[in-house]
DNA sequence: CCGAATCCTCGGTGATACTG
DNA sequence: CAGTATCACCGAGGATTCGG
């Protein structure tokens, strides 16, 4: 199933699958969003600016397949979904932090 | 000229734009080539690994016009053109870096 | 050797309306 | 509230050819 091309992004260097997945327009927006609480998905869809739901639900289920996020729902009525950072998707502050320095610094 | 569209791409958070520039499938790739060495432009073709002319002349100038990498031509038969990092671009050392350190632990 | 010029494909993105 | 379902668009990316 999906049988993506993984072609060789470049040579062995591990920067390319990271990119691979951190690549979309919304990932770190998201990621960002959900590294200081766990938020519903009304209060994502706010969160981060200007995104649409069709977007939105598609980076989620993106995210969580990498493993970066957890999804929990709650059989409730009405549903509510809330979504959480793993250590895996945690893990990545220190690079958010980086490119925020370099984007201070040099923009 | 030129007038990119600038929506707001998230919240004022500085990650968006940062993100709008080293975005591309080859932004990394290339930097990382350029980070250990200057190099020609047929050298860098076969250092970042199926990238194509095309691809690479482009990228190659929208990361001059960032202002991330200078290109010096030399007026030699052939000619010969040497591509380089900046200081915005080697800055970028650290980010790449925190995203390796990433790869190596959860990929 | 270093590109510029074309042509084309395809997936990421967006807007909108609908459902459980 | 939390999504699904459609339709449509645009530009990044690719293959190839041509020029200085």
């Amino acid at each position: 199933m999906k049988e993506k091309k993984e072609i060789s992004l470049e040579k062995p260097c591990s920067v390319g699958k990271a990119m691979g997945i951190i690549k979309g327009r919304w990932s770190f927006p998201i990621i960002r969003a959900l590294m200081q609480e766990t938020l519903r998905f009304k209060e994502l869809e706010r969160a981060v600016f200007s995104i649409n739901t069709r977007m939105l639900v598609k980076e989620l289920k993106e995210l969580a397949n990498e493993g970066l996020i957890t999804r929990k729902a709650y059989a409730t009525v009405p549903p509510t979904v809330e979504y959480s950072l793993t250590e895996k998707g945690r893990a990545l502050r220190p690079v958010i932090a980086e490119i925020e320095k370099w984007s201070a610094n040099f923009l």
